[in-house]
DNA sequence: CCAAGGCCTGAATG
DNA sequence: ACATTCAGGCCTT
């Protein structure tokens, strides 16, 4: 099945991308990836990144989730659709940015970290600032960060940039550790609590069972797997993660964005 | 562990 | 025009 770059980017895992032309631009990490429309992805760092997860068993991941009937629906809808392979750090500051906000801002506060502290790339002739290192931003303090547009959540992204930059956060070691261990190691991080760590393992980590279950999955599987109209509290959150991995399976990540969105898509979302 | 309240900020609503 | 409300949660009490 053909790759939907548009879909995938667009389906809230990504924020710094841009069409050009036929061509997608994105900054990953230190790096800018330009993706043609079939998906074929070059790294301007020159290292092959697999930000597609081309090596994931897709009929194998699709005939897991799709026991469900609602994944079974979704995957109708929008086949194309993949789980990204973000680089970590860059995807720990999205998340820890992304708590009680929405979507145009969460883009308008990454782009000016970036533009404002990150690293020049020419590519095309077009000159990019990528996201900066750990110890760029490290180096920023909250009120560099504040004055970007991330509010509250300022004192939590300079407390995670310094983890990682001391090594207290290893996040190229979690990517081979177990789900279990991510999880832990994040929920260290002020600002992390279970859905933004779920969204880091999945998007960034290759914990594909991770299944971050924000206001709109509550509302989509509401009903069926009771979870309520309110916020979960931890106890909740680790209750119906419990049950929905069970249900969903190994691969509940990609169930998850198959729904997302489909319900995203049905109400006319814009992003 | 649970509940309630607060929180930058800005677009959308009343 | 101006005041709420709400948005892909999390932290503190």
């Amino acid at each position: 099945m053909r790759i939907d770059v548009r879909g995938s980017l667009s389906s809230g895992q990504a924020f710094l991308w841009e069409e050009d032309g036929g061509m997608w631009h994105v900054i990953n990490g230190q790096d800018v990836l330009r993706i043609r429309g079939d998906g074929r992805t070059a790294s301007h760092l020159g290292g092959r990144p697999d930000f597609f997860r081309r090596r994931d068993d897709m009929a194998r991941i699709l005939g897991s989730i799709s026991r469900d009937r609602d994944v079974a629906r979704a995957v109708r809808l929008s086949p194309g659709l993949r789980v990204l392979d973000q680089d970590p750090f860059q995807c720990l500051v999205t998340f820890i940015i992304s708590a009680n906000s929405n979507m145009p801002r969460i883009r308008s506060c990454l782009s000016r970290i970036s533009a404002r502290m990150g690293g020049r790339a020419e590519v095309g002739g077009r000159e990019y600032r990528t996201f900066p290192t750990p110890a760029r931003l490290a180096r920023a303090s909250p009120r560099d960060i504040a004055a970007c547009g991330a509010g509250y959540r300022s004192p939590y992204v300079a407390a995670a940039a310094r983890m990682v930059e001391r090594g207290e956060l290893d996040l190229a070691r979690l990517r081979r550790a177990g789900y279990a261990e991510a999880r832990a190691a994040l929920l260290a991080v002020p600002g992390v609590g279970s859905k933004v760590a779920d969204c880091v393992m999945l998007f960034s980590l290759c914990k594909l069972e991770a299944f971050p279950i924000d206001r709109w999955m509550a509302r989509i599987l509401g009903g069926r797997f009771g979870l309520g109209r309110g916020s979960l509290t931890p106890r909740q959150y680790g209750e119906a993660h419990g049950r929905l991995a069970a249900h969903f399976g190994p691969y509940a990540g990609y169930a998850q964005q198959f729904l997302f969105k489909a319900a995203g898509d049905a109400r006319g979302a814009s992003w």
